[in-house]
DNA sequence: CCGTTCCGTTGAAACCTTTCAAACCGAGGA
DNA sequence: TCCTCGGTTTGAAAGGTTTCAACGGAACGG
């Protein structure tokens, strides 16, 4: 593999000069149909592959889109990240993933990278989505979106779901079957999401005018499978005249796990304890007992936000704007009887 | 937002000269610190931020690995690509994910995307490793590493895991337990995984001397759960006197698939049908049976993967080589009467 | 036959950083 | 006092592309 070759060689090769081949490369309809052959020729014997580096730097705007997640392994983001590559595939662009796996220094690292790279866009679930650091992304001039989480004050585009609805919504489903004694299984009640989900719970109990300490919380460390199983463990420990006949999980790995630890201990879903999760993962409807949970518009949610980001890059008055989606419940076996 | 400012802007600040500026930037020692102090002063005031495109184009090389991955949704690929992340973070890198989502065409924009941005590496677990595409990565001189694939020459580094020994070990698991008809599920052919797993399994059948026609290969389309619990219709069908009583599906998601589908006909699992699974992801062990399974050295895989390109990177006599590592039966309850 | 017009092509500047040989400067030794 | 030496700093070149004003020539109308 000799030195790469560069568009001078290809002019040297094609005898034009470097301008035409730039042309080629760029505006091909400008360049007559013969020189273009003679230079599409010369570049595939060398084969030529243009400097992006060069070309960026030059052209002053990449061709690359990025989302920073928070965890590859949830399929919800993964999905999303569908929806975001769809939009960007469709504008010409590329998407990369990036993966901060919960951790702030990691979110920070991509994207200073990112900003120093001159992405296009950059979308991002942030581990704090009021974190100084993405002020900083702002202010170096690269757009930026937050996806599914919200902030307090409107210096950025976001797009997230309604997610008080949500757990409204959970809790009328659950109310309407009857169930009187239910469980909110979910945290740290640092993430937004979890306290938006368990407000809406609240609500819908208040409204049914239900006794308030009869909606338990249930507290977890994190969105896992792991840590809904070890919930399920705790909900089982009740005394059985007291322990709720339902639970609503902040997320549907928590569901997942709840189901399995039910499961295990040789109970039966509905019967002893009816389930609702969140988000509608692929895994939910595809459960031992299938899953009734509240849908999230993921893929919706992806597009839209590289639709923003994009708007924000190209579009000189482009306005930020909150964009929030409507969740909507998938009845399931899991709280039929 | 002014106009992002440059090395120019922040020695004209500082009252330094440009070269000074980036040594301050790429070898800080060698500047007195007053000037030292005197520089980053005056980045911080201006939010200087380096222009990797430019530096990239001038000491040709990125700071970026990438990862161009089948399927986001398998947790396979992502603890995969957690293994690379660590590798390519202690390495001080970047480690970008693209997801082909199976798709050549896909795959193939991303790949030639990477070339033209001169990243470091790039690792892959490509649609068809045998692809012409992959060769011409390396023939514009981007390391390359296939993963969790093997190919037919040896032109390129590769690390997998020995599919033909993970088929045997399931097989050999299930003979042990006495059964005597076997249900091998996954598909399409094409794929090497299945193939080799299959042929693992053939060999441990042939060894202990099973008649070759109780070994029933049952196909599916996908390695996917849906396509999980449609084998398993396949497989309810069979008339009950000559219904395999154990199946090895040629991954998890399969068996997860397949696990639903049993239970959802009111059958048990080991009772009704044995089920070893392969990958061991994290939901097979969390499963409502929780499932014996293949499990591959998948942190491991990317790490390595990670190493091998950065050698093929910056080492002049590197070697190509093809790593395979062992696979390992994990037996749970879904084999366990 | 000349003047326009239009299309295709050219050449040089610009983008921002890194690199490296050379210049600089103050200190210590002769 | 002059030299040498070490550590700092400088200035210019280089890297590969895009952009754009300007150019050449052919076709066309007069």
């Amino acid at each position: 593999m000799a030195k790469a070759s560069s568009v001078k060689d290809v002019a040297a090769l094609a005898h034009v000069s470097l301008g035409t081949v730039s042309n080629v490369l760029n505006r091909p309809e400008r360049v007559s149909p013969a020189t273009r052959a003679k230079v599409e020729q010369a570049m595939r014997d060398l084969g030529f592959v243009r400097n992006e580096s060069a070309r960026q730097l030059r052209a002053g705007r990449s061709r690359t889109l990025a989302y920073v997640l928070l965890d590859a392994r949830n399929p919800f983001f993964t999905d999303v990240a569908q929806g975001a590559e769809l939009a960007a595939e469709s504008a010409g662009l590329s998407l990369f993933l990036c993966h901060s796996d919960n951790r702030a220094s990691r979110e920070g690292d991509y994207l200073a990278h990112l900003v120093e790279q001159r992405v296009q866009g950059i979308l991002v679930t942030p581990v704090d989505p009021n974190a100084a650091a993405l002020d900083d992304v702002r202010r170096n001039g690269t757009p930026l979106v937050i996806v599914d989480r919200t902030r307090d004050d409107d210096h950025f585009c976001s797009v997230a779901v309604d997610d008080v609805l949500g757990g409204r919504l959970a809790v009328e489903h659950l109310v309407e079957a009857g169930h009187t004694r239910v469980a909110f299984i979910g945290g740290p009640e640092t993430i937004g999401q979890v306290r938006d989900r368990l407000a809406g719970a609240r609500e819908a109990w208040v409204a049914a005018d239900l006794p308030e300490d009869q909606l338990v919380v249930v507290g977890t460390e994190a969105l896992t499978v792991a840590e809904g199983r070890s919930a399920g463990e705790r909900v089982m420990g009740i005394a059985s005249s007291r322990r709720p006949t339902a639970a609503f999980c902040a997320n549907d790995l928590l569901a997942l796990g709840l189901l399995q630890q039910l499961s295990t201990a040789g109970l039966s879903v509905p019967g002893d304890l009816a389930i609702v999760g969140y988000d509608d993962i692929e895994y939910a409807a595809a459960a031992a007992v299938p899953l009734t949970s509240v849908r999230q518009p993921r893929q919706e949610l992806g597009r839209r936000a590289a639709e923003l980001v994009l708007d924000e890059a190209e579009n000189p008055d482009h306005l930020h704007q909150q964009v929030v989606f409507t969740p909507e419940l998938v009845a399931r076996r899991s709280t039929r009887g």
